[in-house]
DNA sequence: CTGCATGCAAACCGTTTGCATCCCC
DNA sequence: GGGGATGCAAACGGTTTGCATGCAG
């Protein structure tokens, strides 16, 4: 399941926003990655953002970050792992915590949903914020 | 730790929120809850119903559920429990996964955050949308 | 030459907010 | 009488979409 979809042309844009996306480790939301791109490609439009952002993570190359909070975000590194979220200023990290595959089985017991996946988000505040705290 | 904040006012408004809102076992978002008072409330605002079930849920009266999709969820069920959302229709039911408490435990050790909570989302698709894909 | 991809701007949708009025203490 | 709560409508922020143009195959 999740095949890496039907391939899709990697325009100049495409490649741009996977280059930038890919540079950073921090889950950067479309309209930063929109401020990114724009440096080197001054003439882009939010809109090729977003509509790439959805195609390149329906195809498995990204991974389109769900959460909490108000925008998506986007993350280059597409294997399994779970996330933590500030709740003060909104960032995103990874963070480092075995990805529990029981869960998956659990729920496959529990639900009559057909199970597709899981995530794990944390809470918390980051160590920016907690320093700001006086 | 998160103390029921200090008691608010109960109002009509809110009290028909929180009935209307404890009806049900789905997990409704504003504007559904907002279908829902209106029809007892006809004169309510939008407007209303926002403000009170964000008051509500910082003072522990109910939850409020941020996950994947544009919109938030609200659960008259406050204790800790898990929930799958369908990644066809997107709505959204309690799982009954039991709580993973060490994966706070985890958490706090392999992350420089002041760790607050977790939540885990699975993903899949309901048994109404797995018929209907003939 | 044909069709997908782009830039641009307008539309959209969920949510928040300002304000005048209302109602409860 | 005063302060919070309400209804209403306008504003807002993030995302999506329609359309004319551009560009790669």
């Amino acid at each position: 399941m999740n095949a890496p979809a039907s391939m899709i042309r990697l325009t100049t844009q495409r490649q741009i926003i996977l280059e930038e996306l890919s540079k950073v480790t921090s889950h950067p939301t479309a309209s930063e990655l929109y401020d990114m791109v724009r440096k080197r490609l001054p003439r882009i439009g939010l809109g090729t953002v977003y509509r790439n952002l959805e195609l390149m993570a329906e195809s498995g190359m990204i991974l389109k970050i769900e959460v909490g909070g108000t925008q998506k975000r986007f993350d280059a590194t597409t294997d399994e792992h779970y996330h933590i979220r500030c709740s003060v200023c909104g960032r995103v990290d990874d963070i480092d915590v075995p990805v529990v595959k029981e869960l998956v089985a659990q729920a496959k017991e529990s639900s009559a949903y057909m199970i597709q996946g899981h995530h794990v988000e944390f809470t918390g505040i980051c160590s920016d914020c907690q320093k700001k705290q006086h």
